[in-house]
DNA sequence: CCGCTATCCC
DNA sequence: GGGATAG
């Protein structure tokens, strides 16, 4: 190092984390001016319904305000152009091309909304302050206020990075796409997007750590602060705490009584500055989801009908998305003359991914996966609403809101095998007291993830609802004809490997399957095989290497590497890895998750 | 203000 | 499962 080294560099002091806030200014207004240049020089209003949504800075010249009403807005400025912005389409494009373009940096980017992202560039910022020169760099854009103090903890210096990498990005998105954008450069999620705003249009803004309280006290009210709404507004403003500078100054213990301990804290810390939330990589919806509103529904058939149209439509978006739902939800509002405003009731439940279909890599749905998602769904609805009395809905609404879990594909070959095996035995399991001939009863059906927790559940604290103590059996389930010939038609339960390793799980099963049948003969039974041939072929099999549960034949096949994992693993239970959703257990009464479905129950 | 979609927290 | 929040 060399000379003047003030640059200390404590990436574990408060001041440790570099965020970029990205806004883009007038969003709606900036898509379509960039669709159509023309309308870069003319007042422009992007309209939905009957107000004007944003407007382009050549109209707020005139005083068009956000979310004005179109009349008022043609009242300040009658030349005012309006385009109809209720089609989301093209701005959907526009948000994702530029996710896509900050995605170049390699940092954590979290979307929030169409025009605003979070980047994470911490890292980045260390590995440039390691490779270049950075004792005299400079800060790009405006500061809120200027460095008076040096923070011993080298974050000035690394702000001025950020402003830096900040001023790249909206360039790129510039340069690639013609957007103009706002940042805002702080060591926090909070405080970057606050000063975001501070110098509009198509400019940057970066708090350094020790203004962070003197500017969250100019903020003028509660509200906003980020996270703060209307609620907790009013509950703050009943106890006297209007603005942020309130705030700061209330005492934790007058907090704590109105709020949860960890909620008073976290105001606090907001009134202050602080924010320790991480900036979380968007990537797939948690849930996808739909609902409708009307006037007033009362009749079952109207309801089972709306519902049929918007699983209709869910399936395309669904379909779209790619992945394999296995969590339904059905919400509705109910008629109610004290709340009018949102209070709604939902019910959520399983459901087998063999409800889907993968045909050549696409994900659909058969007419009668159509009608079980539809008894799933009524099934629902009635556990909602009292049939016996009649009801009055003002919105319906239906969400799928887990998905199989993605193959990760390399890095475990333990997954490779459980994913496979735990959905053949959650499409196996059966409901001893289940005395319908139905192949699938919805409500009896657990998802592999939950299996264990719903088994012990059951046992160790049967809930009042579900008073029934249930017995799961595994069986093992052979491929039909059908499926085995045409591998792309298997049922989605089934598949969750890409089309490599699906050609090679489905060349184990035809093999499995073609030496359990050819000795014995017991061609009746095709579908669900009994459990005996199964049993008996497992005592067969022993290995030395390999429990005597495991088909050898099928272990053998696999390639080395998969075999010299697995053989570690079964000498080692317990350090070795676990598939996420089912935490290991040293309690040996308690199988761990591998021996569970490879065992069959007694 | 309300409709709509999604997320997080209790 | 429901409420609060955001956009």
């Amino acid at each position: 190092m060399e000379s003047g080294c003030s640059h200390y560099n404590d990436v574990d002091s408060e001041h440790a984390r570099c965020i970029i806030h990205i806004d883009v200014d007038c969003f709606y207004a900036q898509v379509e001016m960039v669709r159509n240049p023309e309308l870069r020089s003319v007042p422009l209003g992007v309209q939905q319904k009957n107000i004007v949504v944003t407007s382009n800075y050549e109209a707020r010249k005139y005083g068009v305000q956000k979310c004005m009403l179109v009349t008022d807005a043609l009242k300040v400025c009658p030349n005012l152009k309006l385009i109809n912005g209720e089609d989301l389409h093209n701005y959907r494009t526009a948000s994702n091309k530029i996710f896509a373009v900050l995605q170049c940096w390699k940092c954590p980017v979290e979307k929030l909304g169409m025009d605003e992202n979070f980047i994470d560039v911490t890292n980045l910022v260390q590995e440039k302050m390691k490779s270049a020169n950075i004792s005299n760099v400079t800060l790009a854009g405006h500061a809120y206020s200027e460095p008076s103090i040096d923070c011993p903890c080298g974050c000035h210096t690394r702000l001025k990075v950020t402003s830096q990498i900040a001023n790249e990005m909206r360039k790129k998105i510039y340069e690639d796409l013609s957007f103009t954008t706002c940042a805002g450069i702080a060591h926090n999620k909070l405080l970057a997007k606050l000063i975001c705003p501070q110098n509009k249009p198509n400019d940057q803004t970066t708090i350094f750590p020790e203004h962070g309280t003197s500017f969250m006290s100019t903020l003028e009210s509660v509200r906003s602060i980020p996270s703060i709404g209307s609620k907790t507004t009013e509950a703050l403003i009943s106890n006297n705490i209007v603005t942020v500078s309130d705030l700061q100054q209330a005492s934790i213990d007058v907090l704590k009584k109105h709020f949860s301990s960890d909620m008073a804290v976290r105001l606090k810390e907001l009134s202050l500055g602080e924010d320790n939330t991480p900036v979380k990589q968007t990537g797939k919806p948690q849930s996808i989801g739909l609902e409708d509103s009307f006037k007033i529904v009362s009749v079952r058939s109207e309801v089972e009908d709306k519902f049929t149209a918007l699983l209709q439509r869910l399936m395309v978006l669904v379909r779209e998305d790619g992945r394999i739902p296995v969590s339904l939800r059905v919400t509705l509002r109910k008629k109610d003359a004290k709340r009018l405003s949102s209070h709604r009731e939902s019910r959520q439940s399983q459901i087998s991914p063999s409800i889907f279909t993968l045909s050549s890599g696409a994900l659909t749905i058969t007419e009668t996966g159509q009608q079980k998602l539809m008894s799933i769904i009524m099934r629902l609805f009635n556990k909602l609403i009292d049939l016996t009395k009649p009801f009055h809905l003002t919105l319906v609404g239906l969400a799928f809101t887990k998905f199989q879990e993605r193959m990760t594909g390399r890095g475990s070959i333990v997954n490779y095998l459980m994913n496979d095996i735990s959905v053949q035995s959650v499409l196996n399991l059966q409901n001893e007291c289940d005395t319908s001939s139905s192949p699938m009863d919805y409500s009896a059906v657990s998802p592999s993830s939950s299996t264990t927790t719903d088994l012990s559940d059951a046992e160790v604290e049967p809930s009042p609802k579900k008073p029934k103590k249930v017995t799961w059996i595994a069986k093992r389930r052979c491929l039909s004809k059908e499926e085995v010939a045409s591998p792309s038609k298997l049922k989605v339960g089934e598949l969750r490997l890409n089309s490599k390793e699906l050609e090679k799980v489905s060349e184990l099963r035809l093999n499995s399957r073609d030496r359990s049948l050819t000795p014995r003969a017991s061609p009746a039974k095709d579908n669900l095989s009994d459990t005996s041939d199964t049993m008996r072929d497992c005592e067969e099999q022993n290995c030395d290497d390999c429990p005597s549960y495991v088909d050898k034949e099928v272990f053998s096949a696999l390639p080395d590497e998969m075999q010299k994992e697995l053989k570690a693993m079964w000498k080692n239970p317990s350090s070795s890895e676990m598939p996420r959703s089912s935490p290991r257990t040293t309690n040996k009464a308690k199988p761990n998750t591998i021996m569970k479905y490879f065992v069959p129950h007694k």
